[in-house]
DNA sequence: GAAAGTGGTTTCCTATAGGGAACTAACTGC
DNA sequence: GCAGTTAGTTCCCTATAGGAAACCACTTTC
């Protein structure tokens, strides 16, 4: 009378997981989320401005992940052709639809300070 | 004539990626958003049900994860006194209000796959 | 021609994440 | 008493993430 557990073998399920796995590897590391949710604050930003806005990343760093995300689409990198060189980064119309799910994890962390700041600090 | 970027430190701003920091480091690594979402879907697991619904998961790794989560007040473990010691792991209150951002984070892979599979596989 | 600003790359290092396998410990059934 | 169940822990290992600093190339300014 052993039970063996159900729960997480239907297709939709297993699809579910699998789209987790699917985003968090795309968005994995410890600065994606900081790029992005700059990049869809103020539209065009440069290498530097971007170093400067994400607060403790370094240039090695900045570098790859702006890689990592123009393979996926999710940012642009436009060079412009001005005296000394510059380039400019947004964010794509692909990379908006991250929008929402940024929102949520913003609000949830919000949300979660105030669990534990605001009550039965105990 | 040297502009400084000025998108990212209002308080705002500052609180949002504070909290998108917050969030993460509570969910970070491999495996917390797939025990998550597993126990969402079935109330009540042991540890070995776990094991085998978390596909890929190593007891180490579970053992860890569960502990983290706890610590954090989203799963809640309960020990029954059966005759071989039985552990039951669930979701508290607190770790359903995840539902959203997990839900989000799984449409969103969806999205993502049916746009590479969709369109123009070139 | 040295400094400073652009946008990076390269090298070197450490810390952590994560995995495999063995082990503990208590109990059941045979 | 040996195998199998429960729920873990411990040890050892590798791979990757991430950071600091130096370096490169190109241009403008002083």
């Amino acid at each position: 009378m052993k039970k063996k557990a159900v729960v997480n073998n239907t297709a939709v399920c297993q699809a579910k997981m699998q789209a987790i796995s699917d985003t968090m590897s795309i968005l994995s590391g410890k600065w994606k989320f900081h790029i992005l949710g700059t990049l869809i604050e103020g539209s065009e930003l440069g290498f530097m401005d971007l170093l400067r806005e994400v607060d403790g990343i370094g240039n090695k760093m900045l570098s790859k992940e702006l890689q990592d995300l123009e393979t996926n689409h999710l940012v642009r990198r436009k060079v412009m052709n001005t005296k000394p060189i510059t380039v400019q980064y947004s964010i794509t119309e692909y990379g908006e639809t991250l929008s929402p799910l940024i929102d949520e994890v913003a609000k949830w962390g919000i949300a979660y300070r105030q669990s534990i700041y605001g009550l039965n600090p105990e």
